[in-house]
This record gives structure tokens, sequence and C-alpha cells, in this order.
DNA sequence: TATTGTTATACTCTATAACTATA
DNA sequence: TATAGTTATAGAGTATAACAATA
């Protein structure tokens, strides 16, 4: 067990989370970057695809297929950028905005359980942590 | 930027620590799998194929080529088990002994540049709670 | 009957290049 | 010349089923 690599140890942690977050999304009909993509655009709309496609780190011609079908399940809209007509400023429409509310609760009650092995103290520390690495 | 989801952060910090991770790993001629594999047999051998697929989370019918490129570059040896003649033992050999402890010490100078904006006993606590995630 | 190592196959992801329309 | 959206294609990764040998 001897100082274990963080890659092993980031591995087995996130093969379990996303273990138990797929029952939650499968029960909402999406997959995981169709969540990401709805968790980004409920922060803010994006100013274009590339930009929404840089902020959440997916691919920007995988993007297109994903954004064609939450748009054909009318959870989203592109709408042309008056000011730039090359780009599609996209955003949630309300059905997407609470299709987004619903699976983040599922997700939040799974996150609750994976962090349980630790005091709410420590999962308040371990997540400003997480988010210091993640945005260094 | 309100509560990102845990698995948003993971996925931006992993991505970011396999990213910084590729450069060492291509250095020394192998992949993220087979560092994975390395080290779990320099921990221990493993006393079966599948054993060793289950302790690196691989799949078992993935392992078989992995295993084959690593053996054909004298990494490791498969030896049939006298107590169970279905079985291979799979064990590392001294050349794959000091080819792991070459790309570990790649591999750590990495993660102490990723876990650089936290203290040293943040670094402490970080990799302790993440270890009891993992192996809850 | 179940399990180990293996092969084959189908399927899904992912990466790359190229095209169009705008800028 | 560069960028946004798109399409097509090739390659890598993954999952599944099946088989022979052994338990």
């Amino acid at each position: 067990m001897a100082d274990e690599d963080l890659g092993a140890l980031f591995g087995r942690v996130v093969r379990r989370l996303m273990h138990a977050e797929q029952p939650v999304l499968r029960e909402h009909g999406v997959s995981m970057w169709a969540y990401a993509a709805l968790s980004s655009l409920a922060e803010r709309p994006a100013t274009s695809q590339v930009a929404l496609a840089k902020a959440i780190g997916y691919d920007k011609t995988r993007l297109i297929a994903l954004l064609d079908e939450l748009a054909r399940e009318g959870l989203v809209v592109r709408e042309p950028d008056p000011a730039d007509r090359r780009a599609h400023v996209v955003r949630l429409t309300p059905a997407g905005k609470a299709r987004h509310a619903a699976i983040r609760a599922g997700i939040h009650a799974v996150e609750a359980e994976l962090l349980g092995p630790l005091s709410a103290a420590e999962q308040r520390a371990f997540r400003a942590m997480l988010t210091r690495l993640a945005s260094s």
C-alpha cells in the first residue's frame, strides 16, 4: 500500500464515481457528456459551440451530434449570433433547465454517498483543495 | 463557480494529470495501462492474469496483448502456476523492476508539480483523504 | 459447472483532415 | 489568413461472446 501513485488513486475514485452516477444518468436518458454540457449551460449560455466544447473539455466535432440530440429533445437551442454570423449561441430551454436540475439532484446524492467516509469538515476541505487543483 | 460537481472537478484534475504524465510515459515507451500493470506487479506478483486485470481495473481480454508486449520487451514473465495449471503467475523481471523505478521517478516529479498549489501539510491531507475514498 | 487464458467480432469512442461560410 | 460549424473517415479503445484446457 506504500505511497500509491496519484494516478492510480484518482483512477479508482473516478471509476467508482462514474459507476455510481451511471444509473442516475440513464434514468434521465442522458450521457455523461450531455450532463456536462447541460451543467455548463446552466451556469451560463455559451457564446459559441467551440467555447462550450472548451468549457467542458470535449471535442468540438463530437459536440455537434450531442447538441443535435439535446436540441431534438428540446433541452437546448442554437441561435445564430447577430454579431458574428459564423457562431451559434447555445442556451438551455426551460425544459433543459428543469432536466438539468432534476439530474443534478440525483448526482449530488451520489456524490454525498461517495464522500461519506469523510467528516463534514473533511469534505469541505477536500472539495476546496480539489477546486484549487482544478483551476490552478 | 457555485459548487461545481465533483465529476467536473475530478475530470479537470485527472485530464491535467494525464496530460502532464504523457511525455514521461512516452519517453519510456509505455502506455498508461502498461505503467499501471508494472506498478501493480512491482508491489507484488500477480497470481493470475485475471487477478492482475482486476487489480488495475482493466479488462482481462485487453490485458493479454499488453502482457504480450511487456513480455516481448523482457519486462515481465508469465510462469504457469504448478498448483493450477490454467493460471499464469505474472512477475516483473529485473529489467521490469528497473524500468518501473525509472518511470515512477518521472511520474512522481509530475505529481509533485500538480500538487504544487497545496502546502506540504495540505498535500498529505489530500493524499490521505483520496486514499480513503479509493479504498472504502 | 465454473474458471483461466485466449481469439474474434462488433461497437463505441476519439483524432484528424477537409470543406463552407463567414470574419 | 483565420475561425465557427460541419462532415467524413480512419484509428484506438472497449465490450461481448465463444472456445480449449483445466478445476
